[in-house]
RNA sequence: GCCCCCGUAGCUCAGUGGAUAGAGCAGCGGCCUUCUAAGCCGUAGGUCGGAGGUUCGAUCCCUCUCGGGGGCGCCA
């Protein structure tokens, strides 16, 4: 809030110099204000006089106190000094920033936690999206509060958001085969079957479907599949449900294949010449910077043929192979195997284009994987690349060279490729988050075990709730694990690896950041309903008393909140509003340190500071609504 | 071999090309007859892995290099 007018107020300045010849016509880089370390350089600065010194053809110093000269007399600043190289200081004026107080109150929290962003989207934002064969571990726990707080974090930024969940219930998943193998050896006690799930939960879904009625007396591995899937999936559900994690579509891969609409896809690649079934595989090895080495074809009836000598795969149907080498692929995909089965990411292709109808028209995907699937960015593109594959218009750039000969037909099929790779490479954003690691008693601790068992994000918010809170409720004990699980999560940047260190989470204690947090709420809950007691109430209006410099600090670290959420909209990073959480915490703490706000003899002053208490509940609460904790009025 | 991520205080990690690099925890020393001490204040702790380069200015951008983690299936 405060930023952009004084941004204004000097690019306002700039423009008059320009206009007036006082610096010659040039081009200049747009103003930028920036935060000082410490409180003698003032409340911000800005280095506009260091970077358009060249264009101004003026000192750092020169072109600073040319502007300094002219930021006498505004409305917002009270003092400006210029400093080191060329810095301009700016001091603000008290009665500039204490009327920022009202405009909180005037948002309120929901509105506060805001940010209209200049270029609305519709977004669809695909995240957790486990197999069906498992609970949700506590590493896609890191996906599932990753994920659920972008898409709070983008719709407040102004952003159309759907939230989606792929089910991955194909019934030519071999791991989901599987699966159901398993749960149908408990079920009919079959012997089990090689490499099946052993995990608890499975014999769980076991007892389960032994339990539903009409169950067929020649039950196949499709009704196996179907029922403990499904199971799986309520599963899925709730535990999420209990993490504050919601989607608006959990969408069926199978059911792409039952509308048939993959085998339309699939034709229509074929048709555009981004797939077909001659039987080759181009491979292309990359050398350091993405540059093309090598490329290799290999004969694929030749590999066949020993694969069936030697027994598994064997199938007479002719293999259909996306060519995802044309789009920046390192090798060809299989869409349909010998067999004659289609495989994943044939359902992928259908996907893509079917995700585009959530939000009506979206304009943007965004999909968040786990960090060993890292290696999908580069097909996930060539997929959707290949679905946008036109013949191009536009004259060729060049003959095909030595490599790209063994990859395309044409040189204008390798410029048609390329612009669809950008533009799928715009439309798509795959965003990996890296590895969490689990540690206990300071030893690591695995999220698949050895006996099968998984660790879930169920167990450890249980486990987090249950040791930092032995007395409460088992609701209470949730709602603590929840948070804490999530602000943990959260508090890292998605895309470093990080340790999740559960002692520390399940301490109830003054060595738990989340607990930091809430506790200034807490803090500030009890001090409204003491003032209320003795009758003195919040009143923005005397908000121009506020003049103490940690008062004044407070005010202007709760505005910042809607550029915040701009900017982690923007880069996605939001694990900075835990960062920002805690230092509007601290923040608080110094002012209630210094300030006390109940004042029977000061009635204006203490409604003032009432109102400033509220304020800071604002912020606390809209970055809590975000960070998806809870905001407790005692602690 | 190629790709992704990381290397910043004893530990876990923030850090938007700006001035004297920060927080939490751990350490040491203080502050409750007054609004919640789950708090506050003070103190100590650093060749930002290393070497070049770009820049008025680099922890941040580029190149190289060393060390750690992960990924490269007719599995998903």
């Amino acid at each position: 809030m405060i930023r952009p007018i004084l941004a204004a107020r000097l690019q306002q300045v700039v423009d008059a110099l320009r206009s007036e010849g006082l610096i010659p016509e040039a081009e200049y880089a747009p103003v930028e204000i920036i935060d000082t370390k410490s409180p003698e350089h003032g409340d911000f600065a800005c280095n506009f006089a260091m970077i358009a010194a060249k264009s101004a053809q003026k000192s750092p110093r020169e072109l600073a106190e040319l502007i300094q000269n002219r930021l006498q007399n505004t409305p917002e600043i009270e003092a400006v000094e210029v400093a080191g190289p060329g810095f301009l200081n700016l001091k603000l004026r008290p009665s500039f920033v204490s009327g920022f107080v009202a405009t909180v109150h005037q948002l309120g929290a929901s509105g506060l936690a805001r940010a209209q962003t200049s270029q609305p989207q519709k977004i669809n934002v695909e995240f957790v999206s486990v197999n069906p064969n498992g609970p949700i571990t506590v590493g896609s726990g890191r996906g599932a509060a990753f994920g659920d707080t972008l898409c709070r974090v983008l719709a407040a930024a102004g952003h159309t958001v759907h939230r989606e969940y792929y089910i991955n219930d194909g019934v030519n998943s071999e791991q989901m085969r599987l699966f159901a193998a398993s749960v149908q050896s408990y079920v009919e006690e079959l012997p089990f079957p090689e490499k099946g799930y052993r995990g608890d939960y499975v014999q769980e879904v076991a007892a389960q479907v032994r339990e539903i009625e009409n169950r067929p007396s020649n039950a196949d591995l499709n009704w196996y599949q179907s029922m403990s899937q499904d199971l799986m999936i309520e599963r899925q559900r709730h535990d999420l449900q209990m993490f504050e994690v919601r989607f608006d579509t959990w969408f069926s891969e199978q059911s792409l294949h039952d509308s048939g609409i993959v085998d339309q896809r699939l034709a229509e690649l074929a048709k555009k010449g981004a797939a077909d079934t001659d039987p080759h595989r181009v491979m292309v090895k990359f050398a350091k910077g993405g540059k093309i080495q090598e490329v290799t074809v290999q004969d694929q009836q030749a590999a066949a043929k020993t694969e069936a000598e030697e027994g598994p795969g064997e199938g007479d149907e002719e293999t259909l192979w996306l060519r995802s080498t044309k789009f920046g692929d390192d090798m060809d995909r299989v869409l349909r195997r010998r067999d004659g089965r289609l495989t994943y990411i044939s359902s992928d292709v259908a996907y893509h284009q079917d995700k585009f109808n959530r939000p009506e028209n979206a304009d943007h995907l965004i999909t968040v994987l786990g960090p060993d699937h890292h290696g999908y960015i580069g097909r996930l593109h060539a997929v959707l690349a290949a679905l946008k594959l036109e013949e191009s218009t536009q004259e060729t750039s060049g003959e095909l060279d030595e490599h790209e000969s063994k990859i395309y037909r044409s040189a204008a099929e390798r410029d048609a490729c390329r612009i669809a790779l950008e533009q799928a490479q715009k439309a798509l954003n795959v965003v990996i988050f890296q590895i969490v690691r689990f540690v206990k008693d300071g030893q690591p601790a695995p999220m698949r075990k050895r006996d099968g068992n998984i660790y879930s994000l169920r167990d450890l918010i249980l486990e987090i709730g249950k040791s930092a809170a032995p007395e409460s409720s088992e609701s209470e004990q949730i709602r603590i694990g929840r948070d804490v699980a999530r602000y943990f999560y959260l508090m890292r940047s998605h895309e470093t690896h990080m340790d999740f260190d559960i002692d520390l989470a399940t301490k109830q204690s003054d060595e738990n950041p989340v607990f930091y947090v809430q506790y200034a709420h807490a803090r500030i809950a009890s001090v409204l309903s003491k003032a209320d007691e003795v009758g003195l109430h919040a009143d923005p209006s005397q908000s121009h008393l506020l003049t103490d410099n940690r008062e004044l600090a407070l005010i202007r670290k709760i505005v910042e909140l809607p550029e915040e959420i701009a900017r982690c909209a923007h880069d996605l990073g939001v694990h900075r509003l835990t960062t920002w959480a805690q230092d509007l915490a601290r923040t608080y703490h110094h002012f209630y340190d210094g300030c006390r706000v109940i004042q029977t003899d000061q009635p204006e002053l203490s409604a003032a500071r009432l109102a400033l208490c509220e304020a800071t509940q604002m912020g606390l609460q809209g970055v809590f609504g975000l960070l998806g904790i809870s905001a407790p009025e005692r602690m």
